[in-house]
DNA sequence: CACGCTCTGTCAAGTACTTGACACAACGCC
DNA sequence: GGCGTTGTGTCAAGTACTTGACAGAGCGTG
């Protein structure tokens, strides 16, 4: 089933809540694209002219260094809208964005979009919400990576995946994620991962199979939330 | 010497540039407040019921955790704004703010701001561009601790620091801080940081005293900015 | 000037994470 | 079903940071 394109509008949190003639107007000019499992969807240093939002699929943001390296830093799914940083201030981009099923997209352009903010204050309001939710979850990101340890980072993590992107199932809720891509969104070796999570499956918690984490008992991981000593 | 409260919002960036009717209203409805060394502006928790303007002093962001850690997270100078995003969002604030010498603040309710962004795009639109400014700021400390070794984001964040507070001269670049607080800016332990940068002085790229840092040879330090292997 | 305080510089012991290696299990595909 | 690939589980060695302790230098204050 295709959507029209206003109808596509209507699923984004940014823009589902505009007056009709805004939105008619934006969707005459928001193209729609299709992308495959495993493309790459812009790289982070090109340059940001337009703003991605997601129709159907799921997108991994991370960020690269020159040596290759990768670090997760979110995933994003239907309904949410990403890349408005580089849009906003016309700086290249901070991050990568990669398809990690076949995905539908679709995109506004750097210009149109601000001839759109000035002629709609109400979208405005919307962005500014959107980026302090955002300086929010970055910012939570640097209070867990300063003051908790790496046992409470893996819990906290694991929690907020589960409530973001898991499947819940008579009080348990499945998360799909090998544990080498968990430890490259914590940012520390595979081997520590399954080090704790080891120690949860013995106490309960957790169950674990192949590119599968079960949490049983969250209030167990809840209390390894508190700081080292 | 006092300043008229206009010429107040003029010194800041977020307002500077507002027509001149818009500034004489929000003029007649802010504040002023001064604090001596040592005040707590406001604290991790609070409802943020307003925004900040730094008129004259220094005024130190932290975030601070039940056991009493703390982790420095910016310096605000003269002209710049803070506390914004829990007055935009409505939710408490992330962090606390603690004046560093005795200082002069603006406070802005949030019911005038807001009113104030509806009827003056230009201020949501520079809005925008501080949110999105910030967010590349939290954005390159994640990556900072993601990607590079303790090393490397010393030298990184003496740089940065020494590029925006610190005082020049004859090619050598001061900056007033204590290893402690250097430390604590890090979140690594105060020895490591004087290990380094006893190493760095024996390179000849610094040079220490009590409450301070020199910087002697930027590319030096420029230089371990690579990534650890 | 003598005193206390803060900050620097250094050492040793303990801890936590990394790297590299390897066996085995689960799934996808022809 | 056999085979390659990808993910899990585990071990040992090495490294980097933490914690705690202490001596001495620099600074302000009574």
């Amino acid at each position: 089933m295709t959507l029209t394109a206003r109808a596509v509008l209507k699923t984004n949190r940014l823009f589902r809540d505009l007056p009709d003639p805004a939105l008619d107007k934006l969707a005459a000019l928001s193209v729609r694209r299709s992308v495959r499992r495993g493309t790459r969807i812009f790289c982070q240093g090109d340059a940001g002219d337009s703003l991605l939002g997601l129709i159907s699929g799921q997108v991994r943001i991370s960020a690269t260094t020159a040596g290759g390296k990768e670090v997760f830093l979110n995933i994003m799914e239907p309904g949410d809208s990403f890349g408005e940083i580089a849009v906003l201030d016309g700086n290249p981009r901070t991050a990568s964005a990669e398809a990690l099923l076949d995905t539908e997209l679709f995109v506004v352009r750097r210009a149109d979009l601000q001839s759109l903010i000035e002629r709609e204050p109400k979208l405005a309001g919307h962005l500014i919400a959107l980026l302090c939710q955002r300086l929010r979850w970055t910012s939570d990101l640097i209070e867990e990576a300063a003051f908790l340890s790496v046992q409470g980072r893996l819990a906290r993590r694991l929690l907020k995946l589960a409530d973001e992107h898991g499947t819940a199932e008579q009080g348990c809720i499945t998360l799909r994620m090998s544990q080498a891509d968990l430890a490259s969104f914590m940012n520390v070796s595979r081997q520590i991962v399954n080090q704790y999570l080891q120690q949860w499956r013995k106490r309960g918690w957790v169950a674990l199979g192949r590119g599968r984490i079960v949490l049983k008992d969250t209030d167990g991981l809840r209390s390894v939330l508190v700081e080292p000593d």
